[in-house]
RNA sequence: GGGCUCGUGGUCUAGGGGUUAUGACGUCGCCUUGACAUGGCGAAGAUCGCAGGUUCAAUUCCUGCCGAGCCCA
């Protein structure tokens, strides 16, 4: 016996940062060990990992998540699977556009397009680039070499060629329609981009007059509106205005070009409670008005333009910004001693998410994907998934059942995917491009291939390159999609939809779609969408979806609250003996958090054993390092222990002399490993951690390996070959949690990296004996006697290596009678 | 304002209609025993957010409230 193999004392984070920077370097053995082999023969296991948006900083809970990810493939390959865990970074979209903005001091309508797309392009590279050294550093085990870029001409060509098949079958389709559209960003939003922010405004109570000359008071925060006025209603059941039901009343403002009166009707939407209990319905106000408009089959008008200006409908306002001719009505209604009451209130108005501009909604053409008619469908399709945990799938199936428009998917921006279609001359045929070529209508013609469709009907009116001489001159689609158009194909996109069909044959579902909770509404559903009217498929054989991060007082992380931790500090906390220092504010103060150690592989551990996926999780370096970075030391400790002892040549052979101690450990370990292995399968991460972690730092070393000391001292091949086997195995299984640690010891050890295991380990048939039960019922007793016995030492003042007289062992543990007296030196 | 999820010792967490509520970290006390003081052992610490209800019995089921989060109007 000579001293350790492994010569490191203990685990650190330079140790980590070395064995990951190897790992790393070289490629042949990186894809060996990590890239999909479609054609190995394995049972296929796609990943759809969530691209991440490279916007500066990687978020530290996003971070967490995409680790755990990272378990869940490693897992599968552990459990013998051929796993494709893909690296795709999501590129498209507003964000970008307004850090270049930002970045240069100008709006992007002031840049010509394609020089403002060069822009972003080369912007966005620079933060992925940051994202991709992240990624590494928190050890994912993604196929970088087959990386995918949303903004890429493939993934585009993708997004492209699904609107044209979803065009073609008429589940796309063009209309003219209330839609929600942000001004000062000039485009239109979805419902989901859509929130809400605390304004004061004034509510006005203006007095309107009916035809007959009586008055009415009418609440509205929006007169500027008045002018888009279709109707003005009543409830059904309010007496008090049950007479003027039918009659005219007059416009208070001037108009232009429309009937200066409108009819009193009913409609049960009115709170007769609110204000004076009569509305005024408008084009458009808000969605409540949009469904009156819709119900009562009236004509709106275009009050608002494209610009947020007042149109000619508006008459002496016409050409005034909205806001501006807010206070321009309010001044001539008061003049014209039309204003009853004026309130200050606080109100929720809508604004849009990214640019944080009040919207607007507003009559345009617009592309949508049609949803409400296929609900019911979706939902069937969506029982054959497994979600984990299953109580999160109600977050999915509440969004589904508020579902009631169609989703509009195009919109007025550059660097997004460009809606693949040009209109001819005359407006009534489109011309879509073929399959998997991408296409920029907006600065390109049709390509070769392309067909020529009725652009009512969808009907095939045949080839591009037959008809273009009868069409004339033909107008490329200026707009774009809106990104969740691109991000709902990520799973067909990695499945092999289009490019590889053998592939995609044996992938899709794909295997599972591991996420957050807050894109439930969005990413989750427009995929199951997609899937459905695409393929009527559920997508997805597991639905995976976790909580969020949140800062040590369980509150969202963000700038303004200056309660956020970046995850790369937490990562590189203690490399190079620095240690981490987190000056974060609390509810009451600003809190000094430091940590000496945490890096990877704890910062791992921790994810994997302390946040059981679905929950929101408190993310404290402090708590990280305190709670994980000892279980680490106690594992490595146990492995170095055992590296002073050779390893026997044949692990898998059961050496003869195996003693009652080993057959009990034996036993307890394979008890470990199948809870563990049920764990991987059921993508239970936090049952496998916990089960690892208590068996390495509680059982193993403190009952078993005290027990056995000596024996190895004296050089028993029995106890040696059971440590080996056990720490060896243990490795593996542990491997999808902490794979540098893994790795690093396995191979130092063992000649093998527990990151190549192939399957999940198993010990050899004859290392359990029949009496297996008999062995993990003492288990408790085992645990008991030594308790006693050191309690006993404890109490007496006695070190633990002095000989103890009178002891009785219990019966059910004289089967061990013999290492127990050895371990206690009970005599 | 509405919907959904969550709320267990100081912190994180398991569990789940029924004798003393799981484990971890921290705290306190003791211990250098041939890997590990970045260790070991032991102890204290929870009326399971609050208030009602159902039940022979609730922390577990129901209702309301409070707090956190997500989503929606």
């Amino acid at each position: 016996m000579g001293g350790p193999t492994i010569e490191e004392k203990r685990w650190s984070i330079d140790l980590e940062k070395r064995i990951q920077s190897e790992h790393y370097a070289d490629r042949e053995v990186y894809n060996r060990r990590y890239s999909f082999k479609p054609d190995s023969g394995k049972e296929i296991f796609v990943v759809d990992t969530p691209p991440p948006y490279p916007s500066g900083t990687w978020h530290i809970g996003a971070v967490a998540q995409y680790s755990m990810i990272d378990v869940i493939a490693r897992s599968q390959r552990l459990l013998g699977k051929e796993v494709f865990f893909p690296w795709g970074v999501d590129r498209n979209g507003i964000n970008i556009e307004f850090t270049v903005e930002r970045n240069t001091g100008r709006k992007m309508k002031t840049f010509d397009r394609a020089e403002f797309l060069d822009l972003c392009e080369t912007t966005i590279e620079e933060y992925t680039q940051a994202m991709r050294e992240t990624a590494a550093r928190v050890g994912l085990s993604c196929d970088f070499d087959k990386e995918y870029l949303t903004d890429s001409d493939e993934y585009r060509a993708v997004t492209q060629s699904i609107f044209v098949d979803l065009f073609r079958r008429g589940d796309i389709v063009e209309d003219l329609r209330p839609n929600i559209y942000d001004p000062v960003e000039g485009t239109t939003i979805a419902d989901a981009e859509v929130e809400r922010l605390q304004r004061r405004t004034k509510l006005i109570d203006v007095r309107w007059t009916t035809e007959a000359g009586q008055d009415v008071v009418i609440s509205t925060t929006r007169p500027e509106l008045i002018c888009a006025c279709g109707v003005v209603v009543v409830h059904p059941d309010d007496e008090r205005y049950s007479e003027l039901v039918g009659e005219k009343i007059q416009l208070p403002i001037d108009t232009n070009g429309r009937s200066t009166t409108v009819e009193i009707r009913t409609h049960p939407s009115v709170k007769s409670d609110f204000g004076s209990g009569v509305l005024m319905v408008c084009s458009f106000g808000d969605q409540n008005d949009v469904v009156v408009f819709r119900e009562l089959a009236l004509t709106p008008f275009q009050a608002i333009d494209l610009d947020g200006r007042m149109t000619e409908v508006a008459g002496p306002y016409a050409g005034l910004k909205v806001a501006e001719a807010r206070e321009k009505v309010i001044e001539d209604l008061e003049a014209a001693g039309r204003i009853v009451a004026m309130v200050e209130k606080d109100q929720e108005v809508p604004v849009s998410e990214r640019g944080k501009n009040p919207v607007e909604i507003i009559l345009l053409t617009e592309w949508y994907v049609r949803q409400t008619h296929i609900q019911g469908r979706m939902k069937e399709l969506i029982e054959d998934i497994e979600f984990h945990p299953p109580r999160n799938k109600q977050f999915l199936l509440d969004w589904m059942d508020n579902i009631s428009i169609d989703w509009p998917i195009s919109r007025r921006r550059w660097y997004h995917t460009e809606v693949p279609i040009w209109y001819a001359d005359d407006g009534s045929k489109v011309i879509t491009p073929p399959n998997g070529i991408y296409v920029q209508p907006w600065r390109e013609g049709p390509p070769d291939g392309s067909r020529v469709l009725d652009r009512k009907t969808r009907e095939d009116l045949g080839s591009w390159d037959d008809l273009r001489e009868k069409l004339g001159e033909v107008v490329g689609e200026e707009k774009v999609f809106d990104t969740w158009m691109d991000s709902s194909n990520s799973n067909l996109y990695v499945s092999g939809y289009l490019s590889q069909p053998e592939l995609f044959e044996k992938a899709f579902p794909t295997g599972i779609r591991p996420q957050g909770k807050e894109i439930v509404r969005t990413w989750l559903y427009y995929t199951l969408l997609k899937s459905a009217l695409l393929l009527d498929s559920p997508g997805f054989k597991h639905v995976w979806i976790d909580g969020l991060g949140m800062d040590p007082w369980g509150r969202k992380m963000s700038k303004s609250l200056g309660n956020g931790i970046d995850a790369d500090s937490v990562l590189e906390c203690g490399a190079g003996g620095r240690t981490g220092s987190w000056k974060v504010r609390g509810p009451d103060k600003v809190v000094n958090l430091r940590a000496n150690k945490i890096g990877s592989e704890c910062f791992r551990l921790w994810k994997a054993c302390d946040a059981q996926v679905g929950d929101d999780f408190h993310i404290n370096p402090e708590e990280i390092e305190q709670k994980y970075f000892g279980v680490l030391t106690k594992m490595f400790n146990v492995a170095r222990f055992a590296s002073q002892f050779p390893v026997p040549d044949d692990l898998n052979s059961i050496p003869e002399s195996l003693e009652p101690e080993d057959k009990w450990i034996l036993a307890e370990f394979n008890q470990v490993l199948n809870r563990v292995e049920t764990a991987w399968s059921d993508i239970d991460i936090y049952t496998a951690a916990q089960s690892l972690k208590n068996f390495a730092t509680g059982v193993l070393p403190s009952h078993w390996l005290e027990m056995v000391k000596s024996r190895l001292y004296d050089g028993d091949e029995a106890a040696a070959w059971t440590i080996h086997r056990i720490v060896r195995d243990l490795l593996d299984a542990f491997s999808p949690i902490c794979p540098f640690f893994s790795h690093h010891i396995s191979s130092t050890l063992y000649e093998r990296s527990a990151v190549e295991a192939e399957s999940f380990p198993i010990l050899p048939a004859g290392a359990i004996d029949d009496g297996v039960e008999g062995w993990l019922s003492i288990t408790d007793a085992v645990m008991e006697f030594n308790s006693e016995i050191w309690k006993i030492k404890k109490e007496q003042g006695l070190s633990l290596n002095f000989e103890l007289t009178g002891i009785e062992i219990p019966n059910d543990l004289e089967v061990l009678s013999i290492p127990l007296s050895r371990m206690h030196r009970l005599v």
